[in-house]
DNA sequence: AACGCTATTATTAGCGT
DNA sequence: TACGCTAATAATAGCGT
């Protein structure tokens, strides 16, 4: 880094490639290795050179981790059977060996669409391609946002909701306690029993400690009380 | 490391440790990353955390750099074999029957996101996904764009090359012509055809069909005959 | 528990040999 | 090709919030 950083790209000259490789590799298992040390944590490194040795570091044993690591998606793999899509393609679901090969296949091509709505090797392809990439962006884009709307509309109406009910309810308090304020100034001080029924502990006790005759009791106020905006 | 440099070894206190973790862990994913991307090599790193939580990061898929170590394990298994170490196969069967979950695995996830990229499923998600995945969106869209772009400025910068070509050719073909108007009034009409060599037969024929002294002879007029552009 | 800060240490890019 | 070297960037330990 005497120069300056350099940006984080597949670097061009082959041998300026290999003196990093090796530099960074010593760096990385280095780190990998004081990682697993100082936090005590199980891990796994492999990294093939691209002559295509394989070099690897593990905390414990590579085929302890690896072991660890398969449990690890059998049981994402139960979930996701349990929960998701039963209807992929048939032949995948059927077994083993002859299919393997395939799915590997299948899963590359996924794994390569996949890449480029990501935007990435795009180099590959033409201006058609790449327009029709945008067009199926564009699309997926607003349907997205399409469902961010949704999601926000659900929720407003459902404070609206909230709201109207908390309105309705603070109305039907301020009845009731104008009431008891008007029989308090004539004759007793008991409010009926039977209406107090229909309000929530809380703003019933709320109100109770705050105001006796409710000055400035409008349904704002209430409401606030009501809803703890989280945000 | 304000105070001192530290040893490596198992950090006492869990709160520091489990600190430690979080960023040396982000900080080797970043490197291992910046590895694959500057040395173009493939690469897995399988962390498990001190609470059993797994997370990963791959050059390319975790299954393929998997099976790609499977394979350099079967290899030296059988050299192993060989020399007398016959504990590990089980092991390795195992491995591969879960290679083959473990790639059904992604591939459910990698259409998953697929389908969610293109607009599908969204019903499941919440908010933040979907927020996440619209910048992921947004991101891909403006890559394929950039994309777009750089292809329409080299096609851009090829028309400008072949625009100076063919304006320098017409100039020189115009001054041929002026001389030759100039030599027909005086004396004779044939060219030299040592320099009509240098001019391709579309634009020398057009030339010659359309004026025979050039009124109005710019640049542009010869630009679009010669110049078909495909939109 | 998760973040931001910053003085320090650690890593490493570009050379030289 | 592989190994130092060193200036410069990158990571991060220990705090504070």
């Amino acid at each position: 880094m005497v120069r300056q950083k350099i940006e984080i790209k597949k670097i061009d000259s082959l041998s300026a490639r290999q003196v990093t490789f090796a530099k960074r590799r010593r760096g990385l298992f280095k780190k990998a290795q004081e990682l697993s040390t100082l936090c005590d944590v199980e891990l796994g490194l492999i990294v093939f050179s691209a002559t295509g040795k394989l070099s690897e570091y593990s905390s414990s044993s590579m085929v302890q981790v690896l072991a660890r690591h398969n449990m690890h998606s059998e049981k994402n793999e139960n979930d996701l059977e349990h929960h998701h899509h039963p209807q992929l393609p048939l032949q995948l679901q059927q077994d083993n060996r002859c299919t393997h090969a395939m799915l590997l296949k299948e899963y590359k091509d996924k794994d390569r669409h996949l890449r480029q709505l990501k935007g990435e090797d795009l180099q590959e392809l033409g201006m058609e391609d790449l327009i029709r990439l945008e067009k199926q962006m564009e699309r997926g884009l607003s349907r997205v946002q399409k469902s961010k709307d949704d999601i926000r509309l659900k929720e407003m109406s459902a404070l609206k909701k909230k709201e109207a009910t908390l309105k309705d309810e603070n109305a039907q308090m301020k009845q009731f306690f104008d009431q008891m304020g008007s029989s308090m100034s004539t004759q007793g001080d008991k409010p009926s029993p039977d209406q107090e029924g229909q309000y929530d502990d809380s703003v019933t006790n709320t109100c109770n400690l705050a105001h006796n005759h409710l000055p400035n009791c409008n349904s704002d106020t209430f409401l606030t009380l009501g809803l703890p905006f989280p945000d």
